[in-house]
RNA sequence: UGGGGUGUCGCCAAGAGGCCUAAGGCAACGGGUUUUGAUCCCGUCAUUCGGAGGUUCGAAUCCUCCCACCCCAGCCA
């Protein structure tokens, strides 16, 4: 504090900037934030930065997270989404404070304060149809005009809203506005709706109502219920905020909580838009939300993504208020950092090629290591056979290859198998087709866990199986789902940018033995392939998920 | 062009008048280690901060004007 060069604390973001400030003045005595959803969909990577950030922000301060389904909206909300939110929110290892909380729960309380507006003359019932009142309205550029219901008498306006509310009235004939300002330069001013009549069951309240509080007449005073200090939402709200600072002047609330708005997630090649994923969904392009090729939390764990890596990456992520679109290579990091350090490393053939070690007198049992750098996370038994698979790929008749550009397979010279023998290839045997068939190879004694001889320098290290002690896998390969980097952008025909090879299946894979009962949620690294995670149930034949490739430096096709 | 917001390396960003001839991460590119062409390690990568003026001994940071992009005209959130 005595050396001028010394800031007195880090920075850190504008809100926990402004955070800091409002506790050490006193505005707020405890920080309270709330996770919002409307539950009209599964959660994606974009709501997993403002539960990160939301949640982050409480924990850091000592206040709490509030979970709160913004469902306000019947129409399109169910509760097998508030179900899945629930358990996305669960999964990325979040712990909100008391119970989840639902708009629904303040449906009373909202309407004793539309009656409360009413009576002092700020609210009344408009009877315009929705054209009209677009036309009212006016533009950005011309002011808006009184709807000819606007002077309505209080008392009148009241015992309509209560007609509206005992359902006596039909859908789009009334809803309350509150009476602000027609010739406001900001549009939500310009007496913003505050209910609509809505005769439809809803989720939680069923048909206990009729009328619908709009978004701008329940956030905020959801917020003032529950004692919310800091109320964090995305830009596009920001102005919003003069309204929902109205209600807060304007109602005798419990509390009055402040709005703050950052830069919501946007990243390329990935569509962050609950309306264009449920359009997915719907159009039978992907399997379901949880499809491993959706941005969506769960889609993302039936990947193979952990918890931590999606955590890791929100938190990499500025809290500003710039809209920029973050490279997807940079989530890719962390996913693959994540699975680096943690996921077991087994092996798997994707193209079998036979090999027969003809030197080889009997079958024998190697061990490996689970991870390279982590010996605590033990060994498992590797069978070793007379017959084993490589990869197809891993060996070539191109015997120009220099070591350098083709670190394989090639007659004549050596390579070694991942935990096992330095093996010489010697002679490829085709079939009647002419394709190769299987390849003959030797071993060199003594080189498990030991260099070869003079002489006997591998070429590179291979992954194999044994052909017999090995089991069948089917492997699902994932690309990007859009070919188009901006397919969150626009209008542009969104399944007209969809990766035709965004989903390939290998039926025919072979994965070495110890994953022959893979447990379910685990994402194992198939050496030099990449990481896959077991899908489907744990009794089922083995199929496997790629969560994501290894990073590969120009593999030199020769 | 009414209101609101944003412009710093290919991408995300720190930066709050001198410590900036501008952090860090991603990507990229060199090199080293390696029984994963992975990981790891080391190195390279903005004389410049949307543009033009101005204030100042000194500006990415202050002022003026201009330019670009985003959001708002749902009885969606």
């Amino acid at each position: 504090m005595t050396d001028p060069h010394q800031s007195a604390a880090p920075a850190g973001n504008f809100i926990e900037q402004i955070i800091r400030d409002d506790l050490a003045t006193g505005r707020v005595e405890r920080v309270v934030t709330r996770f919002p959803p409307e539950p009209n969909g599964y959660l994606h990577i974009g709501h997993a930065k403002s539960i990160c950030l939301n949640f982050g922000l409480a924990a850091q301060y000592g206040g709490d997270c509030h979970l709160r389904f913004d469902d306000t909206n019947p129409e399109k909300e169910s509760q097998e989404y508030v179900d899945a939110i629930i358990a996305d929110v669960q999964w990325l290892g979040f712990e909100w404070a008391g119970p989840v909380r639902y708009a629904s729960d303040y449906f009373g309380q909202l309407y004793e304060w539309a009656l409360y507006l009413v009576d002092n003359g700020l609210a009344y019932v408009c009877e315009l149809n929705a054209e009209q009142m677009r036309d009212y309205r006016g533009t950005l550029t011309e002011p808006g005009r009184a709807s000819p219901y606007r002077e309505r008498p209080a008392a009148e306006s009241r015992a309509l809203l209560e007609q509206m509310r005992r359902g006596d009235i039909n859908e789009g004939k009334m809803t309350l506005r509150a009476k602000i300002d027609m010739a406001a330069a900001n549009i939500n001013l310009r007496d913003p709706v505050l209910y609509r009549v809505r005769k439809m069951a809803h989720h939680r309240t069923g048909s206990e109502w009729s009328i619908y509080p709009n978004y701008d007449f329940a956030h905020g005073q959801e917020d003032a219920i529950e004692g919310v200090s800091h109320s964090v939402c995305t830009l596009e709200f920001a102005a919003n905020r003069p309204l929902y600072e109205w209600f807060v002047d304007n109602l005798p609330l419990p509390s009055k909580p402040r709005q703050y708005e950052f830069g919501r997630l946007n990243l390329n090649y990935t569509v962050t838009s609950k309306r264009k994923l449920k359009k997915l969904v719907d159009e039978g392009v992907v399997d379901g939300w949880d499809d491993p090729r959706m941005p969506t939390i769960s889609g993302l764990r039936r990947r193979g993504v952990s918890a931590a890596a999606i955590r890791q990456f929100c938190n990499s992520l500025a809290v500003a208020k710039t809209d920029g679109v973050v490279d997807i290579a940079q989530f890719e990091h962390f996913i693959r950092d994540d699975l680096n350090n943690n996921a077991p490393r087994a092996m798997c053939v994707i193209n079998p090629l036979k090999v027969v070690v003809t030197n080889c007198q009997q079958g024998e049992l190697l061990s490996a290591a689970n991870h390279p750098n982590r010996p605590e996370l033990g060994e498992r038994q590797l069978p070793f056979d007379a017959e084993l698979y490589i990869d197809a790929g891993d060996f070539s008749e191109d015997t120009t290859l220099s070591r350098k550009k083709f670190k394989r397979l090639v007659i004549g010279d050596y390579v070694r198998l991942r935990g096992g023998y330095i093996i010489q290839a010697d002679e490829v045997v085709r079939g009647s087709d002419g394709e190769i068939a299987q390849l003959n190879c030797s071993l060199v004694a003594g080189t498990v866990g030991a260099d070869g001889p003079d002489g006997v320098r591998p070429r590179g290290v291979i992954h194999w199986v044994s052909a017999q002690r090995s089991q069948p896998a089917e492997l699902r390969l994932y690309d990007r789902l859009f070919t188009n980097p901006e397919a969150d952008g626009g209008d542009g025909e969104l399944l007209e940018q969809i990766n035709p090879a965004s989903l390939s299946v290998v039926a025919d894979a072979r994965v070495e033995q110890s994953l022959a009962e893979a447990p379910l949620g685990v994402t194992y690294q198939f050496e030099r392939e990449g990481y896959f995670t077991r899908e489907g149930s744990a009794s089922d034949r083995l199929v496997f998920n790629l969560t994501i490739g290894l990073r590969d430096s120009g593999r030199g096709q020769g």
